[in-house]
DNA sequence: TGAGACTATTAGGCAAGCCTAACATTCTTG
DNA sequence: CAAGAATGTTAGGCTTGCCTAATAGTCTCA
């Protein structure tokens, strides 16, 4: 026991910060600044209750926000964005590669464990892993003083039929449905893809996957990033 | 994102009633039933706090408890508390022996990993570990079903000037100084001991430790259990 | 037995987070 | 530009969990 007061010891803002501050720092990739209701949607809960934590987020100095013109993260709000999201992909590495959880499987969990995690311990498990670059799904980690790898991938919509390229990142790696069924198909981070239709009309795309012929709907083909075939050295 | 509310997923109460069940548990070994002044001070609460928390447990049939009367654990409560100490212990296994910490630094961060761990992921993680017996400390951990496992152990004070043993646990694991201490002078569990002076006056015991000789004051030799000096079959 | 010392509980309040209902602003579009 | 749609905020209320101050049992010992 002797624990008291978890939010003293941790000197980040407590659990229910760090969601708000995932939230909008995943959503600002989309758009910026962030809208209310956005944010509301993407954590299930009501507009008030997001209306009253940008105030108090923009009083902890996280969130730069005035009432009608959405959130954005300011500088410490991004550093500890950047610093939840290397706590929650590392995690992900470790469930998937040590505990032997499936790739659709490591998000919820990592959701859970990344907000009882101190600097001390993720910098360890860092090193027990040997500082993966990638989560399970591709997604870059931060490194610990939150700097993000340059990003070189591009979307499927980017080749031209015929072209081959190695799938580097699969997007929205909360959609445990859609990253089985991506598994089902050897798609996954590290496959060697060949683009050999994308259908005009409804944006289907047909690829070659190791020797067979898959296609895939336009929504779930634009979750995949991809990257030169060979192997980067 | 899209966690909504982290309580109706867990199936558990709230990480504080998870709280008061392990502060319950462990002063139950001390004496039975346990008073609100003792749940109070191990938590580092109030006690009108305790009183309130208690009538809650009592109602999701965690603690029987009747005002003025003291708790105890129900078996429900029980079955909880082995969970929580198994999460727990697991944590401290993994921290110590994979991330590299010490004995004395594995408490804290195991306790906040504890609340924020699914079933599924302690059982992988068990299994990762080997299914350890015992936490870096030497205390048991309960199987999965919660069951503990029988304990053979004794305490300094019922050995025999001269006698040999073997260290298999040391108590108030949550103590790091005390740690630090025994773990300078060799004193950890599996270290084999010989009893040189038990001081009649004050109870300060000497020990042989690997060729050495150690003084501890008897609150700490209180601290320690034994087994037979050689290892199990 | 009855005074004082403990031990517990009740009363009343506060902050964090959430909600619904009501109101306000901004955007879109005929 | 005005009306309705969409978006956002305010008002007021709820639960959890904590607190202090006041009250109430319980125990001990002269």
């Amino acid at each position: 026991m002797t624990q008291a007061n978890t939010r003293a010891t941790r000197g980040r803002g407590s659990p229910t910060e760090e969601h708000y501050v995932e939230a909008i720092g995943a959503l600002e990739e989309l758009a910026t600044p962030v809208g209310t209701a956005a944010i509301a949607q993407s954590l299930g809960l009501s507009m008030p209750s997001v209306s009253e934590m940008l105030a108090r987020l923009s009083n902890n100095g996280l969130v730069s926000y005035a009432p009608y013109s959405g959130a954005s993260l300011t500088d410490k709000g991004k550093r500890l964005f950047a610093s939840l999201v290397r706590r929650h992909r590392l995690w992900e590495v470790f469930l998937n590669r040590c505990l032997g959880f499936g790739w659709e499987e490591v998000y919820p969990p990592a959701c859970e464990l990344e907000h009882a995690t101190s600097d001390a311990v993720i910098e360890k498990m860092a090193e027990f892993l040997g500082h993966p670059g990638t989560c399970p799904h591709g997604a870059p980690i931060p490194s610990a003083d939150g700097k993000w790898p340059e990003k070189r991938s591009r979307g499927l919509s980017e080749m031209q039929d015929g072209h081959t390229a190695r799938i580097v990142r699969v997007l929205r790696e909360d959609d445990a449905d859609c990253l089985q069924f991506l598994a089902d198909r050897g798609i996954v981070p590290g496959a060697s893809i060949r683009v050999l239709d994308i259908a005009e009309f409804d944006g289907t795309v047909t690829l070659g996957v190791e020797g067979a012929t898959r296609a895939i709907g336009r929504d779930v083909a634009s979750r995949l990033r991809v990257g030169p075939d060979q192997a980067p050295a």
